[in-house]
DNA sequence: GTCTATACGAAGATAGAC
DNA sequence: GTCTATCTTCGTATAGAC
């Protein structure tokens, strides 16, 4: 088993800090939570405590690009569908106790390193997506645009949904959303 | 003086929570950066950081609420360019050490009277919002998703810009959301 | 790779003097 | 109202045994 704990402490990171952000984020919840081996962090984590952060800011945004991979050659209002369906259900699944590990890095970010690292995910999901609604019928401008605005408009409202215990303003700025991409395409 | 130091922490937690999250919202750091009374914290705030928080996230949102007081009957597209303008000058001011705090709070949540406090602050400048977008030319339905929108991406956009020292996030964003207004308006 | 033990600092909180 | 202890808990980090 090599790397078996080393990867669970990443996992168990990144959903601590979706849930109670980057202090919780600590390596004894960490271990508690996943039953990883307490003697061992140093050795898989020589960077200390930044190192795990910046690991799990990588693993979670690129596991949000696989999800967007598998949207080649849909059209742009499928594409924003599912992006807008992979954060309704990080809600619905966690019981609004999950949001966005990423944003919870930025907001409460002591490092530079950290936040320049979050700066890049962001940077990648927007021009993925950018790219994925230019292939599904939008000019380079529109697809630019809504790119931007289904990231941030995402991230804002998982944030406030998951505050408010409720799917109410996340579906609202859904609708929304989706609105804009039909309105975009008839351009 | 009656409470004018209590008035300077409440400020500075603002402050602090907005450029460096919750953790570092302590009061060590707080009286550090205020000059505010060591040992008054528990005089002023008998109930500890969750109570001074508490009255961060209200003062806090209803600053805002104030900024939107003054776009009574303008027409909804000064009313977004202005909420818009709100949440730029935050990141341009600050050369982006600043974010929205009421967001810091939520991502870092350890209390759900917090979270609840900031969910409703949320819910308040949504409202707000829509109540000024439909006396400014929207319909109902439109003005709730605009606002709903506005509000959630404007969280979002900040963020981001922030994170990534630069405003080409939230001008994309900006320019979209002026767009919809505009299509919303001719519908 | 994993463990224990330990050092060190910082946080929240309380008590009591002025 | 404000100050100075002081207590307790918890965080990161290191050293060294197994």
């Amino acid at each position: 088993m090599p790397r078996l704990s080393r990867e669970k402490m990443i996992e168990g990171a990144i959903k601590l800090l979706a849930m109670r952000g980057l202090h919780a984020a600590s390596f004894s919840e960490i271990i508690e939570a996943t039953g990883a081996p307490r003697g061992s962090i140093y050795h898989h984590f020589p960077g200390g405590k930044d190192q795990l952060i910046a690991e799990a800011i990588d693993l979670a945004g690129s596991q949000a690009v696989e999800l967007l991979n598998a949207l080649e050659d849909q059209a742009a209002e499928t594409v924003a569908e599912q992006f807008i369906a992979m954060w309704r259900s990080l809600l619905t699944a966690s019981a609004y106790q999950a949001g966005c590990s990423i944003l919870a890095v930025t907001t409460a970010s002591g490092s530079d390193a950290l936040l320049s690292r979050a700066a890049a995910v962001f940077r990648e999901w927007s021009s993925r997506l950018s790219e994925l609604l230019y292939r599904g019928g939008l000019d380079e401008d529109n697809a630019r645009r809504m790119a931007a605005l289904l990231v941030a408009s995402c991230e804002g409202a998982v944030a406030i949904s998951r505050a408010q215990k409720s799917l109410d303003s996340f579906e609202l700025v859904a609708e929304q959303l989706l609105i804009d991409i039909k309105n975009a395409r008839s351009n």
